[in-house]
DNA sequence: TCCTTGGATTGACGATCGTCTAAGCAGAAT
DNA sequence: ATTCTGCTTAGACGATCGTCAATCCAAGGA
């Protein structure tokens, strides 16, 4: 049976289930170094054009897409067409929700 | 042959490719939800108990540790074996580089 | 000493990921 | 119209991930 010995307080109120679920796919998405240097180019311009951010890297252009597709669907970036090329723009909304995620947890609040 | 007409400006200074490298593997630590519900948790108290991890989630013994052992070896948390239990807390260090790197890309910095 | 219990490790499985080539689509230029 | 260029989409492939059951190790108690 079990001894009336507890290892510990019984209960933790913490980040709730339905919020971690909502939040993880945001880390996970900058969770490839690729794509974390993508979000950083975004985000320390105006907007970008695509042409640029390919010729930043030593990957095929597709690649390059398909990260930025997983950064859009995630909330991460907007883009918005002009003539031949493709500007993207950071979305600062879901990086702020993630640092007031992350503060709490390492300044003790 | 290419036009003399640029979509953008040539180079973009950003977060280098060796220090996404190295906190990419952070974020993607933090990219799972049972994953971002147990650092949430061990940052909520000193330190806690295993059997407390593990009476909170739906999944077996060894799911848990694996996932411990994730944050483990990103070095987002530490434990120490204190007779019979383990216990683990959060190392605020991997974090706060975390928020570091995450702040300038939504506060335009 | 032998058992019991808390927790980690191992090995396996399907699922997802990161990358590529090939094909497709939207505008601009000829 | 046709062609060209910038970018995305569609499949395919190996690699990694999340989960589990089975096993193992460490510490206490009988």
């Amino acid at each position: 049976m079990a001894s009336d010995v507890m290892c510990c307080t019984p209960a933790i109120a913490s980040l709730d289930a339905d919020r971690a679920q909502a939040l993880a796919p945001l880390f996970k998405a900058l969770g490839d170094p690729v794509r974390l240097r993508l979000a950083s180019m975004i985000a320390a311009m105006p907007e970008v054009c695509v042409c640029e951010l390919t010729g930043a890297f030593e990957l095929s252009g597709p690649t390059i897409s398909h990260h930025l597709k997983v950064l859009r669907d995630n909330g991460i970036v907007e883009c918005e067409r002009r003539g031949t090329w493709v500007y993207y723009r950071i979305r600062p909304h879901a990086l702020a929700e993630l640092t007031a995620v992350l503060a709490p947890l390492h300044t003790g609040a």
